[in-house]
DNA sequence: GTGAATGTTAACAG
DNA sequence: CCTGTTAACATTCA
């Protein structure tokens, strides 16, 4: 991505949206995607050369193998915040009438989708799901409309466990199904692979029932 | 050395 | 033209 639109200009504010990290200037925002490798570095550098970087007079933001672009109009016009799951605007009630035009859809395959559940990956997925007590396979459409409420109210709190372990310890590793053997209820864990993603799905059988 | 992993999207096939 | 699938990209760690 060109820099030089940047160069001399003030950074106003750091936003973020689902899994999207803006750097917002008065003449334009920079969107920053860690895909699957990608970190962000304060003050610090590696030895290997920085996909985006922003230079102060006091400090550095140094980014490895992330994708950065220049977003095109206004972040307000391209982001609705009532889909991030993070955001204090998020509404589950709009969500829910999102997921009305995907009643035929699978569950696992919904949640994934970031123009319904900004911010959710696999292992806020398959967590969710678990703490829900509902089969990744589930039929969007035959999930009663309480335990849908309850579930997107889980994919929140989930998310927000996931976030205060990375913020006090660095690490995010309280997973009571993701890549576990058995789940945190004793149940063995099942383990399949996504046929169209190849993403991997863990959950317990004896825990989660499926709709359908 | 090999495989797997927090993801997205361009390109392609039908 | 629309829908669904495949391939590509990039890095670190066990």
């Amino acid at each position: 991505m060109p820099t030089d639109w940047i160069k001399g200009k003030k950074l106003q504010d750091i936003q973020t949206w689902g899994k999207h990290l803006l750097f917002v200037f008065t003449n334009g925002t920079v969107r920053v995607h860690l895909m699957l490798f990608g970190k962000i570095l304060i003050n610090e550098r590696r030895n290997v050369n920085r996909s985006f970087f922003l230079e102060f007079a006091k400090g550095e933001i140094n980014g490895y193998v992330v994708k950065a672009q220049k977003l095109k109009g206004k972040s307000s016009d391209e982001y609705d915040w009532r889909i991030d799951i993070m955001s204090d605007e998020f509404d589950p009630a709009y969500v829910k009438t999102l997921l009305k035009e995907n009643s035929n859809k699978t569950i696992d395959d919904v949640l994934m989708h970031q123009n319904l559940f900004a911010g959710v990956g696999n292992k806020i997925r398959n967590e969710a799901l678990y703490r829900a007590g509902i089969h990744p396979l589930s039929k969007v459409g035959k999930i009663p409309a309480a335990k849908m409420n309850q579930f997107i109210k889980e994919v929140v709190m989930y998310a927000n466990i996931f976030y205060k372990n990375l913020a006090t310890s660095g690490k995010h590793d309280f997973f009571e199904v993701y890549k576990k053997e058995y789940a945190a209820d004793g149940s063995e864990v099942t383990m399949k692979v996504l046929p169209r993603t190849k993403r991997k799905i863990y959950y317990s059988e004896h825990k989660q029932k499926l709709y359908s």
